[in-house]
RNA sequence: GCGGGCGUAGCCAAGUGGUUAAGGCAGUGGAUUGUGGUUCCACCAUUCGUGGGUUCAAGUCCCAUCGUUCGCCCCA
């Protein structure tokens, strides 16, 4: 009947679910404050020029995956599809590296990207991510890496995997580039149609083609870690050595890639086999050229994104949260009472309890379901005769205790009160 | 962008071409006109996502479209 609905690939997060994200939101911003991580919050459209040379004109998610459009005075303007290009952008405008010190930043929020909606993939979609820019010791990156593990464990999720890898530096790149496509030339005809697309555009992006036939192919190709300099290896080992005395479990995956051209050196995904085709909950690496790659300094850097829809999915079939229930409900009848009750509330609120003020006015007996399904402990009833008195009762929703009181001595016993409801 | 499944009330659903579209949860009113969580009764879809078609007859078959879901793709 006309009515408006929701665009294809957004949704509404209602109240149960937000429970979720807040608890997310709260474990991050725990995580991140004791790693001394400060929160940036860049705007969500910038110039379609940032993410085009940041991200990759090559890549999917530039070609065919961004929200661009022309604002009324002709600029190209694009809907963020990730975070970290504006956290550099902002990081080289502002001047946050001037005095050649590291930062740590994370940020949240959501971005957009023009994909065909499925579990776990929205076009509208968010992210919690890390930043640490201005320090190319790989004890950045097994830093970075630990704050998402810390994260992820801290919220109870286990049997999820660290896939660890290094893409070298683009001199190795290159070299691993070059053997790569000798290698394949000759399957060429036998690569799968989009892994033929890619032999000369990103040959790297076939090793995670998912087509049988191809990964048969790329099983005995050339490994990238065995195309890495002295120094890109001495690298990658110390991130594991790293990693291994944190405790934290991985496993190298040489085939691993990620689609944004700025990664360098580490790479790393964590994975969940509870999410169907959209796996990977966390992804992230190393991504020292993209700095001056945006015009600032060179600048070594390291960060990660974790997708919040699924993360959020994996938590819900994890446990059960409600939101909270108020410490009062107030139960009233009649113009007097409804005025008081709402004088009554907000001074218990001003005290800092809770309180649900019920407004429909119907027979205390409905009022008192309601109250009920509220979770509250107890109630305030206040009805005619109490409104005339300037009295209330107070009365425990899971004992049946009732007592009456003056709405002074009610105040007087607030503190004895809040020790009963805690 | 490509391929498959699905779309019945706020939610979960039964219904497989034949007259009045099960049931449950939630909601509303009442038994109980100022006291809940249990119980009982009543009410709650002129209509099956939307538009068209086939048929004497369509929620059921066909086409289109929108949405959703699974996979490809992409990626968090």
């Amino acid at each position: 009947m006309g009515a408006i609905r929701a665009l294809r690939g957004t949704r509404d997060i209602l109240p149960p679910e937000v429970v979720y994200w807040q608890q997310v939101e709260q474990v991050a911003r725990g995580v991140f404050a004791r790693a001394s991580y400060q929160e940036i919050r860049p705007p969500i459209f910038e110039q379609t020029e940032l993410f085009a040379r940041g991200i990759g004109e090559a890549t999917d998610v530039v070609g065919k995956e961004m929200y661009t459009f022309s604002d009324r005075g002709d600029r190209s303007i694009t809907l963020r599809p990730e975070g970290t290009a504006g956290v550099v952008r902002a990081f080289i405008e502002q001047n946050l590296g001037s005095q050649g010190n590291v930062q740590r930043l994370w940020y949240t929020g959501p971005m957009f990207r023009y994909e065909r909606p499925q579990a776990g993939r929205q076009r509208q979609f968010h992210q919690v991510g890390a930043e640490l820019l201005g320090s190319g010791s790989p004890v950045a990156d097994v830093e970075v890496i630990a704050l998402a593990t810390d994260i992820l464990r801290e919220l109870g999720l286990r049997s999820l995997k660290l896939d660890l890898n290094s893409v070298g530096n683009k001199g190795d790149r290159t070299r691993y580039r070059q053997a790569l496509i000798d290698y394949l030339t000759p399957y060429q005809s036998e690569l799968d149609p989009d892994s033929q697309d890619r032999l000369t555009r990103n040959p790297l992006r076939i090793l995670d083609s998912k087509d049988q036939r191809t990964q048969e192919i790329t099983q005995g190709a050339p490994s990238i870690l065995d195309y890495l300099e002295p120094e890109s290896q001495s690298h990658f080992e110390q991130v594991q050595q790293m990693l291994t005395d944190l405790d934290i479990a991985y496993q190298i995956n040489p085939r691993l890639v990620r689609g944004l051209d700025y990664y360098t050196h580490t790479a790393f995904e964590i994975q969940s086999d509870d999410l169907g085709a959209q796996a990977t909950v966390c992804g992230g690496g190393r991504y020292d050229g993209l700095v001056a790659e945006l015009g600032g300094k060179e600048t070594p850097a390291v960060g990660w994104a974790i997708g919040m829809e699924r993360l959020i999915l994996l938590l819900q079939d994890l446990q059960t949260q409600s939101p909270p229930s108020p410490n009062f409900y107030l139960v009233s009848r009649g113009d007097r009472a409804q005025a008081q009750a709402l004088v009554l509330a907000q001074k218990l609120r001003y005290f800092g309890f809770t309180v649900e003020l019920d407004l429909s006015g119907a027979a205390f007996g409905k009022q008192f379901k309601r109250a009920d399904r509220s979770g509250a402990p107890a109630c305030l009833i206040i009805g005619e005769t109490e409104a005339e008195q300037q009295q209330v009762n107070l009365k425990w929703l899971t004992s049946q205790e009732q007592e009456t009181l003056t709405q002074n001595e009610l105040f007087s016993r607030l503190d004895q009160l809040k020790a009963k409801i805690g």
